[in-house]
DNA sequence: GGAAGTCAAGAGCGGTGCTCACATTTGTTG
DNA sequence: CAACAAATGTGAGCACCGCTCTTGACTTCC
């Protein structure tokens, strides 16, 4: 393969390799559009290469194949996930636990229903023949995990994490599990707020999962603002941040602008 | 279109309309097994038709579209699934409301397990093109919230479906979004319980989807079936069941046989 | 027996991912 | 500046896909 040397860390110095990042970007760019309007499975790089005013093998010359192309929309896509709810969660003061629970969760919905389809890609069923490069993509795709736990592990720090009531045990393989996902996220939090924690998780997404892709039955909630509220402060309340002071409902609430 | 008759209610009387309805479910069988192995986006009716040993246009005689065949095994996966959920039910007395929902739970992750690619096809994300007709699927595919519904009712009806503590509050739309489907579903449980019961329902499929999509990292859980069922002990406690009494942990809770 | 209905076959259209030999552009270097 | 070599674009081609249409054969019923 004669591709150049393509580390994203050094600058790119002569103009060749300047037009060629630029020219990756643009398939990127078209990529996104292509994904966002037809979905994943539809992605085409004959498309993109008609978008490009190229002919469609000349886009092998900058990515390897379709499943390239995925991997960097996987992790473009991952980015300005990561960087949005990052950004919300910093909005607010480091000591409000439960309004950047709630600004973290509001902020995962609100770039999930603005792009249906690349959230679909990263959480919905898997591409058929499409299996995600670990070592590129684990990166970017555990951002919104290491954020929530962040919060909830700042919280349990400041003894401001309620133990929960009604303790389920935790199973020793599960303790296990758990002492070796604390230690390598540097965490704090007992077991079962650490449990808990992974519920939480999966329970945010699911609820948006089911939004997103209209699980719901089509007119069964009206309201699904204050829907997904009710469910936040649920939940954040499961998580032993006990009521959210930030009120977590309302439309205030998913748009925090 | 000079397709027969081909009301399934009635029996086929004709030998010709009974190696129909044959050949019918033969390419729904192959179309199952392509849909299991290879994913649904990569379904190829060309494929169905190489496997039934006949000509590719040959299947248009029997099945109008790939979007009607996919229809088709929608409603084949959902029925298969309700009818799991309801027999894992069904199992356990009425009155083991805990027990009951620990079945259900645990029955929709068993099926999704063993059904990867279907359990995409029905809580994934949407196939592209496709839009699934609400007039035949949503009967099959609101069976399990159905089920759960019946069970979280039965016990308020009871008295057994503890008040939570830390009442959300419900906002007004939300409120007359819930009063819908409390006359729809002919429920009796209050607002708060209710809404408790949908964020229960997708925290369950969420979970679940986690698991199967590999949204958890490569060797995040090595304890999968624990994480499960400690997860399930606690989305019992949060529908009000309180603390499972037929111990809702362990294998024995996922393989209830 | 003939008419109507049903079905499989095959060709064909436009789309896809991907490969390869060839032509062209472009930056560097003697 | 000219020549060279690397990088890039081109177009044909292969095998696959969904889907349509015509043709011929077969079954069923009057």
């Amino acid at each position: 393969m004669p591709q150049t040397a393509r580390d994203p860390s050094v600058k790119p110095s002569t103009p060749r390799e300047r037009a060629r990042a630029r020219t990756l970007e643009d398939i990127v760019r078209l990529g996104r559009e292509h994904l966002a309007v037809h979905g994943a499975a539809a992605l085409s790089l004959r498309a993109v290469a008609r978008d490009l005013g190229v002919v469609s093998s000349a886009v092998y010359r900058y990515v390897e194949n379709r499943d390239e192309l995925l991997t960097l929309l996987l992790i473009d896509a991952y980015t300005e996930l990561g960087d949005e709810v990052d950004a919300a969660v910093a909005a607010l003061p480091e000591a409000d636990y439960a309004g950047r629970f709630s600004a973290l969760g509001s902020a995962v919905r609100r770039w999930a229903l603005r792009e249906p389809a690349r959230y679909g890609l990263l959480f919905g069923s898997p591409v058929p023949g499409y299996r995600a490069p670990a070592e590129r993509t684990t990166g970017p795709g555990t951002r919104v995990i290491h954020a929530l736990m962040s919060v909830l592990d700042g919280a349990y720090r400041a003894g401001r994490l309620a133990a929960p009531g009604g303790h389920a045990a935790v199973a020793p393989l599960l303790a296990a599990d758990l002492e070796r996902i604390r230690g390598e996220m540097g965490l704090a939090v007992p077991d079962p707020l650490l449990a808990r924690g992974a519920l939480v998780w999966t329970s945010l997404f699911g609820t948006i999962s089911f939004e997103v892709f209209g699980q719901y039955g089509a007119g069964t909630f009206a309201a699904p603002d204050d829907l997904f509220a009710h469910h936040l402060a649920v939940l954040a309340n499961l998580a032993g941040l006990g009521p959210a002071a930030h009120q977590a409902g309302g439309q205030s609430a998913v748009h925090p602008k």
